[in-house]
RNA sequence: GGGCGGUUAGCUCAGCGGUAGAGCACUACGUUGACAUCGUAGGGGUCACUGGUUCAAUCCCAGUACCGCCCA
């Protein structure tokens, strides 16, 4: 069949996807051997409203290669594919369409609202999964799976049952109580109202500030404030009527429990147990709060002091908890200022209570305590802000300090620092992101956290690179309590009841909830939606069918490895691994491949402001999937930075066209293709069988180990160095040769050297190699079905390898001398040789037909010594030397031959002194005495051959 | 501030106790019947620094400097 001398990535990638899919090729248990076990990847569920990106690409590139390697090993394999439902980004996705229409997501109903999110779903949910079919992924496409599928509310034709494993691992969980329900400091954003995760917080560097006030001491009280520099003395003395606090959150001050300061602090000793006062608020009711100790304030960090806010900082939140310090709530569920409850008189005057101890207090007591005054009610966050600034400053309880302008006049000022501040944001509101005291629910993790510590210890699961294990422990050490709820509407309802008491019924429905309640009684549903990474963290046993025990479970489950992000280790990886544990008590997979985030050519994070995004698809429309893919496998060293540079994407482009090319030659020159391995007498086929077996041999231990650089790294030089450059060049005497038996068989040879690399390049590259595969000859299989090789280790002939690497030598000494000396390219030149011992007779008799058109030589003949001026040339048991009456420049030649002799002097030195010292024969091993012995003899049968051609010119 | 990692050719990165590697880029030559998305030849390195262990260190250990990432 002609060959066109291009690959057209574009059309035949299209080709070939449509038919694999056409034929299901990708359907878990194809090709599987008996006796083979499973091999399971789950795909880290892409969000449903998400685009393909480059680390996606990157990700399911690996997985993809893992899958088709097994497949083709004949393991009963199942590549998992399927979407999360990304609470926020879906619902904000539908909320913006409906804004564009003028309507707001409370205009409906909350069935309405979720019956158009299902309806967006079924239009544009599936973007992310025919990109990843662009990308050649094999999954099995019929088993794609959603994390909200089988939810009440779900369209009929959606299939699968998600909300069962989810509602009824909620349910186990809460009636083995480590589900509960608390009022816990938690990220709120003000935007979308509700309780995010940490891994939607992004922590930004912004300009701030740091206000530094003064908290006057109870009645006017007063003390000697003394500062001393590091090696203890005095720098400053003076009297103080307050205590100076400094807060980049002056807005929150409405909501102070207390002032602490660090225990070992002198200068805030006498003032321990004393009341001071928050400086705003009407002037008869302004609260006092203690001055207590703990050891989180920085003594060198401010002024020592930090005021207390445990309901608006997570820090005084610990720091609250630790002193029982009451946490009074200051917003409302936008960011807003407070104005539900008692007046700010009425309501103080309770604060007052509380702090004396004169009334009994709890948490749900405080929380309905709003301490905003009423000039501040109403106000937005930052507006509040403001306002108490200017009032402070006004009043005379800003600190204050002399600064001098730029025209050296120097004024008193209140003492405000300009410094950047971490600021957390919402990763989808871009809002800034508010502490706030809520009631949610929460996985009790320190419980269930021990068996997944255990299975990694003890090797159970293996992480990748070692590293993560360190921060996987790290984490589970100090692990907090996972708040699963969400303020949605879109998402697995929380399975709980209430009736009018407040007395909870956790059950899969509301039937069952009545039945614990008794008939009658009136009972409302909590409205919260649980975590996306809830549900996610059921992945590996929700999509094969639990808490159905079907096969595909005992099939497939646990799974095998798990390919994603270092990112998301804590959000997603050790929550699935305590959840199957504490669910199942199994292990969800066995090895866990951590790889770091894709970066651009210079090793930025890409981002759409700094316009340094490269989209995948745009790669695969110019450069075609196949590039981006080998791509993907050479950036992944183990713990590898991940540098996207598309020089690199074009480079590999060109190796698959080096590979088509080769191919063509190959079809060409009529080689017999779909054989198996062919039976050979010739040296240099018998090399490239070993070769190949070489080949096979690391590209399975790269595979094996997750080393997708090296065996990636391994078949481009074998495939564009070995075959193209050596192979394919020295075969081209023997399948011009009158000799049909020799032509024959380097036919075979050919065709079936062509037929490996297809075979061990599919996995990286399908499309082009499944492409070749069914033009070159017609199959019984597809590629993708093709049974992954293996041979014997006998084929490796080390009497060929010798001789190959003989003449590959002589050829590359023979055109470097030409190049040096400026031979004309295209002038054949006759060659001599001086000596030549048997083994390297024999080397040329099988193979100067190769060697005279590779290296452009006419004829050799023997001559006694070398004629003058000529180049001389080494190679193992032979001397040659090219005569160059009329070209050479004897000067050059020189120049070349001092050159190499100082090299081989340079290394003759090293190994003799390495031999010359005793200890070193004393304690190396034997084996590399041995080769330093023998490197030195061939060093000096080099030297002295090369000296011998230098004293003769 | 705490934790983890990095520093090897101009660039991007492998490697790893026993002669320093690849790709790209660069230079020169070249259309030889697979391939110019190509071929041939070449230049280019105190393996960050300072100590230590060892017969032997780019590699192991300690420290220093600088650079990342994660968490506060």
């Amino acid at each position: 069949m002609a060959i066109d001398k291009h690959f057209h990535s574009a059309t035949v990638e299209k080709r070939i996807s449509e038919k694999w899919i056409g034929q299901k090729a990708f359907q878990s248990g194809i090709n599987a051997k008996d006796g083979q076990p499973s091999y399971t990847i789950m795909i880290p569920p892409p969000n449903v409203t998400g685009v393909l990106h480059m680390g996606h690409a990157f990700n399911n590139t690996l997985q993809d290669i893992l899958i088709r390697w097994k497949r083709m090993q004949g393991y009963n394999t199942l590549w998992q594919p399927g979407t999360d439902h990304a609470g926020i980004a879906t619902q904000m996705v539908v909320e913006r369409q409906l804004a564009e229409e003028g309507k707001k997501r409370t205009d409906f109903t909350r069935d309405e609202f979720l019956e158009k999110i299902w309806a967006w779903k079924k239009k544009s949910g599936g973007t992310i999964i025919s990109q990843l079919q662009r990308l050649g992924a094999s999954c099995d496409w019929d088993r794609e799976a959603f994390t909200m599928s089988g939810a009440p509310n779900a369209p009929k034709d959606e299939d699968g049952n998600f909300h069962d494993a989810v509602i009824k691992v909620f349910v186990d969980l809460y009636n083995k109580g480590l589900i509960y329900r608390g009022k816990r400091l938690v990220n709120w954003d003000p935007h979308f109202e509700t309780a995010i995760s940490d891994l939607e917080v992004e922590n930004i560097e912004v300009a701030g500030h740091m206000w530094h006030f003064k908290y006057l001491l109870k009645g006017g009280e007063t003390y000697t404030y003394i500062e001393k520099d590091a090696d203890g003395n005095i720098t400053l003395t003076e009297d103080r009527n307050y205590i100076s606090i400094a807060t980049t959150r002056p807005e929150t001050m409405l909501g102070d429990g207390a002032v602490a300061v660090h225990p070992s602090d002198e200068r805030y000793r006498s003032l321990i147990g004393k009341l001071c006062e928050i400086p705003v608020g009407p002037k008869n009711n302004r609260r006092l709060i203690p001055i207590i100790t703990d050891e989180y304030p920085d003594p060198n960090f401010g002024s020592g002091a930090v005021k207390i806010t445990g309901a608006h900082d997570f820090n005084d939140y610990q720091v609250a908890k630790r002193g029982n310090i009451p946490m009074y709530s200051l917003m409302d569920k936008r960011g807003v200022m407070r104005c539900d409850g008692l007046s700010y008189k009425d309501a103080s005057a309770k604060a007052e209570l509380i702090r004396e101890e004169k009334i009994t207090w709890d948490e749900n007591l405080i929380a309905a305590m709003n301490l905003v005054p009423e000039e501040y009610r109403g106000l937005d966050r930052f507006k509040a802000r403001e306002k108490i600034i200017s009032e402070i400053t006004a009043e005379g309880l800003a600190v204050m300090t002399e600064v001098t302008d730029t025209d050296g006049n120097s004024s008193i000022q209140p003492f405000v620092e300009s410094k950047a501040i971490m600021q957390p944001f919402g990763d989808r509101s871009k809002v800034v992101i508010e502490p706030m005291l809520t009631d949610q629910w929460f996985v009790e993790t320190s419980k269930i956290v021990q068996p997944a510590l255990e299975a990694v210890k003890n090797k159970n699961i293996k992480i990748i690179p070692e590293s993560g294990e360190k921060t996987y422990y790290h984490w589970l050490n100090n692990i907090e309590p996972w708040c699963i709820s969400r303020q949605l509407w879109w998402g697995h309802q929380v399975p709980v009841w209430f009736d009018q008491d407040g007395n909870q019924y956790c059950a899969a429905n509301e039937g069952e909830a009545q039945e614990q309640a008794g008939i009658g009684v009136d009972l409302k549903r909590d409205p919260d939606v649980l975590d996306t990474w809830f549900s996610s963290g059921l992945w590996p046993i929700g999509t094969l069918g639990w808490p159905e025990e079907d096969n595909a479970l005992e099939q497939y489950f646990p799974t095998s490895t798990l390919v994603t992000g270092q990112d998301i280790l804590f959000f997603w990886v050790a929550r699935m691994i305590m959840m199957q544990l504490a669910v199942r008590d199994q292990i969800p997979f066995d090895t866990v491949y951590l790889h770091g985030l894709v970066r651009d050519a210079k090793g930025k994070k890409m981002s759409k402001s700094t316009g340094n995004v490269i989209d995948p698809i745009d790669i695969i429309d110019e450069y075609g999937a196949d590039a981006l893919r080998f791509t993907n496998a050479a950036m992944a060293s183990i713990g590898g930075v991940l540098k996207l540079d598309t020089q690199r994407i074009a480079g590999y482009r060109n190796f698959g066209t080096k590979l088509w090319n080769a191919a063509r030659f190959a079809s060409l020159n009529e080689a017999n293709f779909g054989t198996s391995v062919p039976s050979t007498n010739e040296t240099l086929n018998r090399w490239i069988v070993g070769e190949t077996v070489k080949t096979l041999n690391e590209v399975n231990i790269g595979f094996d180990q997750f080393r997708f650089n090296d065996a990636a790294q391994t078949l481009y030089s074998f495939i564009w160095g070995t075959v193209c450059d050596w192979y394919v060049e020295l075969s081209k005497p023997l399948l011009s040769t009158d000799d049909l038996k020799l032509k024959t068989e380097t036919q075979n040879t050919m065709g079936w050297v062509i037929d490996q690399c297809l075979i061990m390049l599919h996995p990286i590259m399908p499309f082009i190699t499944e492409e070749l595969w069914e033009r070159l000859s017609s199959r019984k299989t597809m590629l993708v079905h093709c049974n992954w090789p293996e041979f014997d280790t006998a084929l490796i002939d080390q009497s060929a390898d010798r001789e190959m690497n003989w003449v590959v030598n002589l050829i590359e000494a023979i055109r470097s001398a030409r190049a040096q000396m400026r031979v004309p390219a295209g002038l054949k030149i006759p060659m001599i040789f001086l000596e030549m011992d048997d083994e390297a007779k024999e080397a040329w008799d099988n193979n100067h037909a190769m060697i005279k058109k590779l290296a452009r030589i006419t004829e050799l003949t023997a001559k006694d010594e070398v004629p003058k001026g000529s180049i001389s040339l080494i190679a193992k048991g032979a001397a040659f030397a090219l005569p160059l009456d009329d070209i050479i420049d004897i000067e050059e030649e020189k120049k070349r031959l001092s050159k190499s002799l100082d090299k081989i002097r340079k290394e003759i030195n090293a190994l003799k002194g390495r031999l010359q010292n005793p200890k070193f024969v004393e304690s190396a091993p034997e084996e590399v005495i041995l080769e330093t012995r023998e490197n030195l003899s061939l060093r000096e049968e080099e030297e002295k051959q090369l000296s011998g051609a230098a004293s003769q010119l």
